[in-house]
DNA sequence: AGTGGCATGTAAGGCGTTACATGATTTC
DNA sequence: GAAATCATGTAACGCCTTACATGCCACT
C-alpha cells in the first residue's frame, strides 16, 4: 500500500526519498505513515517494477539527491488502484484500549494517570489538525489554483482526523469521569 | 503486544488457541485482532518464556485440545505491563482515506460508489457494537457478579468502538454530500 | 454431497521498526 | 560545543497475513 502512497505523491511532482518522508508526514500522516528506511526500500522496489525512474542530482554543499519521477506505467498502476473499489475495513489497533480492557485489578490512580496522559497527547493532535494542517492545505491552493479539486479531498481527510480525534477526546473525558466516580466501590 | 492480550485473556481462565481466537474476536476485536496462526505461534513463544503452561486434553469425538494456563511469572509479567504507562499514540492506517486523498482525477460516480459502499460496511459495525457486544457484556456480569469492575472497563471499550464508528459514519455522510455538490464544477 | 465448525499447526512472503553507518552543514 | 537538518542506505529482527496441510463430525 505504501507503494501507492508514494506513486500518488510522485504524481504531483518528482521527489527524493527524503522529500517523500516530509510530504507524507505533512499530508497523510493522519491515516498513513512510513519510516524513511521503508520508503527507500519501497522506492527501490517501484523502480525495479518500472513504475518510477531515478535521476541523481548533485548539490554543492549537501549530499547527492536521488530524485524519483513516475513513469507512464506508474501512472497507469496508480489510476487502476484508485479506480478499483476497496471492499474492506482496515483493522485498528490501540494499545491504550487493550490495556484498559484488562485493567480491572490496576490501582485506580494508576489508571487515571494513564488516561489523563493520553488526554494530553490527543489534545495536541486535535490542535494540530485545526491549525497547521488546515493552513498547509490553504497555502497549496493559493499557490496552485488548478489543485482546487485535490484540495477539497485533502480537506476532507483533514476533517476526518479532526472528527476522529475529537471523538477520542470526548471518550477519554467520559471514561476518566466514569473511573473517578464508579471504580472504587467495595474493591477486592 | 499480542502476548499481553493472550496473557490477559488467560488471566480469566485457561483456554486453547482456538478458544482464544473466539475470545479475542468477541471482546477486543474492536481495537485488537489476530489470526489463529499468529495466536498459535505466540502461545508457543509464551510457553517457552515460562509465562504459560499447556496441558493436552483428549476428547472423544473432537481432536485433542491443548489448554493453556497462565503461570505466576505470567501473572507478574501481565501486571507489570498493565502498570507501566503507555506514552505513545498508535499509528492509524486507513486505505479508504489514502485512496481518497489521491482521487482528484477519479470519476465522481466511482468515488461516490466507493464512499457509499463504505457507509454500508461501517453501518453494520455500529449496529454490532450497539447490540451484540453490549449483550455479551451484560451476560458476563450476570453469570459472574465478581467481574463488576471488569465489566465497567469492557463497557468503556465498547463505547469507544461505538463512538468512533459513529464519528466515521458522520464523516462519510458529510463527505458524500460534499462530493455530490462540490466536486464536478468545471473539471478538466 | 457440501458447508461449516472443531482443532492444530507449518511455510512463505510481505511489511514494518529500530538500530547501525556515514558525513557535512547549519543553527542555537 | 551540541543538536538538528540534509541525505542515503543496510541489517536484524519481529509481527502479521495468506496459503497450505490434515481430518473428523454435524447439519442441511
Amino acid at each position: 500500500m505504501l507503494k501507492f502512497a508514494l506513486l500518488g505523491a510522485l504524481g504531483y511532482q518528482p521527489m527524493s526519498g527524503y522529500d517523500l518522508k516530509q510530504f507524507t508526514d505533512r499530508s497523510i500522516s493522519n491515516f498513513w505513515h512510513a519510516e524513511l528506511s521503508q520508503i527507500y526500500l519501497t522506492l527501490k522496489a517501484l523502480e525495479k517494477e518500472g513504475l518510477i525512474t531515478s535521476t541523481a542530482v548533485s548539490q554543492s554543499t549537501r549530499p547527492d539527491r536521488k530524485v524519483y519521477a513516475i513513469t507512464p506505467a506508474g501512472q497507469k498502476a496508480l489510476q487502476s488502484w484508485l479506480n478499483e473499489p476497496f471492499t474492506g475495513i482496515d483493522q485498528y489497533k490501540d494499545t491504550l484500549l487493550l490495556k484498559l480492557f484488562f485493567s480491572a485489578r490496576v490501582e485506580r490512580e494508576t489508571l487515571l494517570a494513564q488516561l489523563r496522559l493520553q488526554r494530553g497527547l490527543h489534545q495536541k493532535l486535535v490542535d494540530g489538525y485545526n491549525s497547521e494542517t488546515a493552513d498547509l492545505i490553504a497555502q497549496s491552493v493559493e499557490a496552485h489554483p488548478e489543485l482546487r479539486k485535490d484540495a477539497l479531498l485533502w480537506e476532507a481527510t483533514r476533517r476526518f482526523g479532526q472528527s476522529i480525534e475529537e471523538a477520542y477526546l470526548r471518550w477519554l473525558e467520559e471514561t476518566i469521569q466514569m473511573v473517578e466516580t464508579n471504580f472504587s466501590l467495595e474493591d477486592e
